[in-house]
RNA sequence: GUCCCCUUCGUCUAGAGGCCUAGGACACCGCCCUUUCACGGCGGCAACAGGGGUUCGAAUCCCCUAGGGGACGCCA
């Protein structure tokens, strides 16, 4: 059987951290099991539908680098065909029509609830032969067995058993003709020759419904892998609705697709060698069996760090782009000047964003000195060096940290103190506060005109400053 | 309320009856490295929800209790 995995989201908001999730590992399915990976989008909801999310969500799975197979289905256009298929499930007397309105039902829950029993449909009309032309508003119900029970595998939770008298008559095409969610995502599934079903286990207690659906339709059914939820650090769901989990807030923070996908695809599961994986060795070691069945939380500390160890071993070329986005000034400046202040600052930083305000002084003059900093490490003595250095720096031969660090060191021996004394006020001087990479380092890519021009600057505050 | 699922350090997990004095990662705390900040290295703190069984032996199997989550829509 040829594996088709499949992501369908209800375009009515970003994709967030579930969502992504799932479609993760439906892809990582797919992907494994030389499969096809499809993309549907669930529009039903036509009041809270748009296509601007449908967009956002597209860009999101492309940000994830996830490709897929095929065009995008949108369910508003496969409407028609699923009325049909209603129509049929009616005329073979699978389905049937139900007058009772909206208020019948609420009271019935409420009292059903009252008395402790599970609120569902009481069958009024199931055998009532209701037709077309009754004058009345209707909806339209699947005919479940009263009595027996369902049973399916699910790759995630094992066998799974669900009695039919747990179930009510489920609600196919609402009053206005429109079809269901339930019947139109085992519709399309069908349609899409959809082999293995994974999501998330909100779904589970829909799964023995759409299995009557499939077996009235006289359909395959299809292997099912029903993954917990995502929680938040609090242990509340994280919900779409609360748009914490929003994956647009991750690219503004500037996480790279590569970590995020990594960090989601290693909660409740973990393979061997290691917690850093990129998608090849994802690809390699990834096994939806043993994924946990209990629902973790998100921790945005691991994800940061999971992020600062793929801005390691990523190539600082191919942070360039991304990073660039974080500065304003960046523009003015050449891609290999940026490349080298990422290669600085990886490992520094745990976040693009993070990196761009900790570097953000070798592309944005400092034009404050942080008076802390100057109270610690400057003095008359520190000025006077840094006078020093700067003569002393104006007439080095060579520009390049080993030839920078030598004179460096020689300016703190023939001065007799040691070498903070000298790289902090440095450091203030061209970056405004004491963090820096490397100071030789920092010089070298700065350059020695922008140098020298920040230390002198520096130099004459410090004067008025004293 | 009813049905379903889950329960190992604060968090994510390893663990399939003896390998467990319960391992790893994040976080936190020390120390080392160090020219600041980091990276890195070393070490520390810290968990089998509770109670009953079964067994020579249980984190692992069974039962009960408690807690958490999910579902119970003319939402998806």
């Amino acid at each position: 059987m040829s594996v088709v995995t499949r992501f369908p989201p209800s375009p009515t908001g970003h994709l967030h951290l579930g969502g992504a999730r799932t479609a993760i590992i439906n892809w990582i399915y797919a992907r494994q099991n030389g499969g096809k990976f499809v993309v549907r989008m669930e529009d039903t909801d036509r009041e809270r539908s748009s296509r601007e999310f449908e967009s956002s969500i597209l860009d999101s799975l492309a940000w994830f680098g996830l490709d897929f197979e095929g065009p995008v289905v949108r369910q508003s256009d496969t409407a028609l065909y699923h009325r049909k298929i209603i129509n049929e499930l009616l005329e073979t007397g699978k389905a049937y029509r139900c007058v009772c309105s909206s208020e019948r039902l609420e009271d019935l829950r409420a009292s059903q609830r009252e008395s402790g029993s599970k609120p569902r449909y009481d069958r009024r009309c199931r055998d009532l032969k209701i037709m077309a032309d009754i004058g009345k508003p209707f909806v339209i119900r699947l005919k479940i067995p009263e009595s027996g029970i369902v049973k399916f595998h699910d790759l995630v939770q094992g066998p799974i058993e669900y009695q039919n008298s747990e179930l009510d008559d489920l609600i196919i095409a609402r009053s206005d003709g429109t079809p269901t969610y339930h019947l139109s995502s085992v519709v399309d599934d069908i349609e899409a020759k959809v082999s293995h079903i994974i999501r998330g286990d909100d779904h589970l207690n829909n799964t023995p419904r759409q299995v009557h659906i499939l077996n009235a339709l006289n359909a395959k059914i299809p292997a099912y892998g029903h993954i917990p939820l995502l929680h938040s650090i609090d242990g509340k769901k994280l919900s779409k609705r609360s748009g914490s989990g929003n994956i647009l807030n991750f690219v503004q923070e500037g996480i790279l697709p590569s970590a995020l996908l990594n960090y989601l695809a290693n909660i409740g599961w973990s393979g061997s060698g290691g917690e850093v994986y990129h998608k090849e060795k994802l690809l390699g070691q990834f096994e939806l069996s043993s994924i946990s069945k209990s629902s973790a939380r998100f921790d945005t500390k691991k994800l940061h760090w999971f992020n600062q160890q793929h801005m390691i071993i990523s190539p600082p070329s191919s942070l360039v782009k991304a990073f660039k986005t974080f500065i304003e000034e960046s523009e003015n400046f050449e891609q290999c000047f940026v490349e080298k202040v990422i290669s600085l600052y990886v490992g520094r930083a745990t976040t693009l964003k993070d990196m761009a305000e900790k570097s953000l002084f070798f592309f944005k003059k400092p034009s404050v000195f942080e008076s802390k900093a100057k109270q610690k490490f400057i003095n008359s003595q520190s000025l006077n060096i840094l006078n020093q250095t700067i003569d002393r720096l104006k007439g080095l031969d060579d520009w390049n940290s080993e030839s920078i660090d030598g004179e460096l060191k020689k300016i703190v021996a023939d001065n007799n103190i040691a070498f903070p004394m000298l790289g902090q006020s440095i450091r203030i001087a061209l970056s405004g506060g004491t963090n820096s990479p490397d100071i030789s380092k920092t010089l070298n890519i700065l350059g020695r005109s922008e140098s020298l021009d920040r230390m002198c600057f520096a130099s004459e505050n410090f004067g008025s400053y004293l």
